[in-house]
DNA sequence: GAACAAGGTTCCGTAGTATGGAACTAGGCA
DNA sequence: TGCCTAGTTCCATACTACGGAACCTTGTTC
């Protein structure tokens, strides 16, 4: 049990080395969107073969990853059924939920997180109330159109969800009702990093969010700052934003959401 | 480390007990549709106090599983993160592929694996041929209306999806259009646990088809047997039936479900 | 068609690591 | 204040996981 050439000493006198091993070889297995060969997984993780034929084994046989015709390993029974169970959402809120609170008292203002949602609208899937007496109200399980909320244009923007078909209603008399127009802000989206909306979905309501990318780069859910457009407003404005895309970014880390990698221009074609 | 109470001795000789056991306790707390507490996986599994306390601070400490205010446990970033990136439906299919081809084996018709989309649709995502010459062409990425397909019937039948508004497009002269024949049709489903089409998609089609549940009892997608009328005729329409449902009961265990625990109504207040 | 190479599995002696009991700490309750 | 439940840390023990080497299987080269 000398590990001479172990890539990095873990130093951890946890008392679980063997289970550490395994759960990062599930890790590594769960992170790629493609099947990973015996031999990746040997040169990443720097063990033996022996060693990694047993936890592989180990891993196969309790369901926690498949081993495909040709050897190569993707993620189990256990995995694909956890997926289509459909509780992952819950899961995301409470993932979430330390991220929101603090982006809350950072900012003192409304915070939610939003996911796409069929017909064209995104639902608020958790919130942390302002500290102030005037704010956003309870806004959970609400759903709004994409295109006049801060938290739908960042879907819209990073490829999230799509534009429906029909126009586009117009809320207050500054929503964007355009498609050409609103096609222009989504591209100063992404330019930004973050969207803003400023009385079009609600008269005196402001809004800042910035997206939240899972694993792989795909964008999954948007974080929003919201308040009253009295208080969000100079420079109140752009700090928000920072504050609300540092949030976002680690949340999407938290995600597995490696920024280095890709770039931050998942969707070149425009929104529908 | 010897295991005088042990629950069960598991008489492996693999040499990877830690391992096992964490892996089992992975399974434990992702099969469970609420946060599950330390004490009930110390009593599943039958392990001293302190050895779960380590595996669980591994797992922990991994992003496997993550430990609420109330000291509960749920699937971790690991989980949320797999399950929002999407790849769950190429994974579904290759875990579905042994099944599916069991299912042509028997029957020597074409098998079908299908899940709902948006839209009213049902979508094949995975298929087996026919073994005779006249069989189903290639379906896969096809998707078809809901009411006039034996998949989408037990979709629907078992709330895997919903019927949209709007008229029931008429494919055939023996489409069911009328929303209280289908109603009546999935009731049917109910009953006998699978749907037929009779050349109500196509003429000379005909179709059985049977839910997979995962995990929870949700419905997920469904098995189809599809073949020319004039083979799928007589008795071998309840024995591609009987088959497909076999074959669609080794799936959904394969996806961690336990036909034992609830019953198979999971949805009582009828599609839509 | 035989030798070779690559990728994995099995075997095995070793000692490091996981083990369970007991002691300990932290809350909740009376 | 003291008891009780729930979980963590400590520790000596010996079992389990370790890595190297031999072995097997499959695909490739000449």
């Amino acid at each position: 049990m000398r590990a001479p050439g172990a890539a990095t000493a873990v130093s951890s006198p946890t008392g679980t080395q063997a289970v550490d091993r395994a759960a990062q070889l599930l890790i590594e297995v769960a992170r790629h969107r493609d099947p990973v060969s015996f031999a990746e997984l040997t040169a990443a993780s720097g063990l033996a073969k022996s060693t990694m034929s047993r936890l592989l084994t180990a891993l196969e046989r309790n369901g926690l990853v498949r081993r495909d015709v040709a050897g190569r390993f993707s993620p189990g029974e256990v995995f694909v059924s956890y997926a289509w169970r459909g509780g992952a959402e819950a899961d995301l809120i409470s993932v979430a939920q330390p991220v929101l609170a603090r982006l809350g008292g950072e900012t003192g203002e409304t915070v939610n997180l939003g996911v796409p949602r069929d017909g064209g609208q995104v639902e608020q899937i958790a919130q942390v109330d302002s500290r102030y007496l005037i704010g956003g109200t309870n806004w959970v399980g609400l759903a709004v159109p994409l295109h006049c909320a801060a938290l739908g244009k960042v879907l819209l923007a990073f490829g999230a969800a799509e534009l429906p078909r029909g126009r586009l209603e117009q809320r207050t008399e500054r929503t964007i009702t355009s498609r050409a127009r609103l096609a222009a802000d989504l591209a100063a989206v992404r330019e930004r990093g973050y969207a803003v909306t400023v009385e079009e979905l609600e008269p005196g309501l402001v809004a800042v969010a910035a997206p939240v990318f899972a694993d792989g780069g795909t964008a999954v859910g948007a974080l929003s700052v919201s308040g009253p457009a009295s208080r969000l407003t100079g420079p109140a404005l752009p700090a928000a934003a920072a504050s609300c895309m540092t949030a976002a970014r680690s949340l999407s880390a938290l995600l597995g959401y490696s920024p280095a990698l890709p770039a931050p221009h998942p969707q070149e074609e425009g929104a529908s």
